[in-house]
DNA sequence: TAAAATTTGAGTCATTTTGACTCAAAACTA
DNA sequence: TAGTTTTGAGTCAAAATGACTCAAATTTTA
């Protein structure tokens, strides 16, 4: 068992930069929160809960890297990411897990242990993603990849929580500048919908008339028809003027 | 010549995560300009333009890494720092420089151009410090330091200008959240002084009795006595309430 | 030595933006 | 049909903003 992750492992680095790793945290919104994709690694009963993440090979960006890593995990491509941190501590391994556990300290050989005291310095981006378009992924060695609220997240393994704290910091900084909400939304979206994605990331509550208000001002988006609705008062449907992003570029300014 | 250094780098190596670096643009403001510390490596006639940096030691910290390499050029610690990119395209290695030197081509031998053609990747951070209390440090095969002003930035090596360009864009967005100010002047400063280096961050012009309204109404900055001056009517002098800062956290907002 | 020029501090004022509201329309509920 | 919930639209006083003018303190120059 333990043999069979160490051979890909040990093939996988013969190609890749050594200690070096990429981690995401993938982002979504649903039913007014957001969401982080979360692997579960299990290697007999323990159960390692991590961010997708992995090697960078010799001849890849590491760009390419992350963008394969989130396809990996969500199937899509082009996504709206950012580096928005490394964590680089000389301690940073998943030693603490490896020697918590008492099935890896009856079964393990040296090789998985070595392997597990590795020290890595993680390149951490955030990518954002339509929750409704995402078909999760089992990758190999991973039993399935799902969505877990930011803000109840249990404690993922070594660091991890830490780099989803770090990234939703970032998120929050990076709102005020730009139309991040367009990759976070379906193309078609009411503005209490919006109103939402942007309460949660801001992480407070906003007057519903002085929302509407200022996002309008901004002329990011427009009114595209009525309805869809479901219940009570049918809302008007908009779509951001100028589709999703790629790139975080500043173009609009507004701040609550 | 060569020799030496290749001996140099390769016991260096060996106690470091090996095609990992770390640069530091080192930020300093001088003349109404933004200053940067760049330092020149000599190889007999040949001469590379390259930012400060180096490797990281398995055993240490990246954050201390970083310091090191600050401190090794300007002698200073406690400085205020941020992690603001990383590069790391698969073909990102010195080999351009190497190859495109008639005096590499003639003179080196394999382990010189392996090295010089080994993929790194980059952690960039950019740090803000002090320039009058900075006295600049040759290093180790570096023949000394030097300030050179952000805007009218020669050709650096690899793409080091890309990452001082990305260093200053990164500045000018953290500008309006954080006392950043506090670290690139001295501790008594007059309002035009202040007002010099946010215009030069920001790269433009700002009205002057409205810059000093907005400025005050923050309550980042105290009044601590008048003149120091030099020419015309004496400036009033301030200085920051709560001294410098080693980290960046969001306590005024201001926008201009 | 007086007038001019330069730099800094202080104030004005119309316009815009903000935050805290109310109110009505459109649906569903019962 | 009356009540409830959700959305859209509007009011209004206070605060912030941008574009100004003006006076004070100093040096320059004539």
């Amino acid at each position: 068992m333990f043999d069979k992750i160490l051979r890909y492992v040990e093939s996988v680095e013969k190609e890749a930069i050594p200690q070096l790793s990429v981690n995401c945290v993938i982002l979504g919104f649903h039913e007014k929160a957001l969401h982080v994709v979360v692997n579960r690694i299990s290697l007999d009963s323990v159960h390692l809960m991590v961010l997708p993440g992995g090697y960078v090979y010799q001849k890849e960006d590491l760009v390419v890297a992350m963008e394969r890593i989130v396809k990996e995990s969500t199937g899509l491509e082009k996504i709206l990411f950012k580096q928005f941190a490394v964590f680089g501590k000389a301690s940073r391994s998943f030693n603490r897990e490896f020697t918590k556990s008492r099935v890896f300290k009856s079964k393990a050989d040296k090789g998985v242990l070595d392997w597990f005291s590795k020290r890595f310095v993680s390149v951490c981006y955030l990518a954002l993603v339509d929750y409704s378009k995402i078909e999760l992924r089992p990758t190999q060695f991973m039993d399935g990849a799902q969505w877990l609220p930011v803000n109840k997240l249990k404690e993922l393994a070594m660091d991890h929580s830490d780099i989803v704290k770090s990234a939703c910091e970032s998120l929050r900084k990076e709102m005020p500048y730009t139309p991040i909400a367009s990759n976070l939304l379906p193309s078609k979206f009411t503005l209490p919908e919006l109103q939402a994605l942007v309460e949660s990331i801001l992480g407070r509550q906003i007057d519903r008339p002085n929302f509407r208000r200022k996002i309008l001002k901004t002329g990011m988006i427009t009114k595209i028809g009525s309805d869809t609705s479901n219940k009570r008062r049918p809302a008007d449907l908009y779509a951001f003027k100028h589709g999703r992003k790629t790139s975080l570029i500043e173009e609009y300014r507004f701040g609550f």
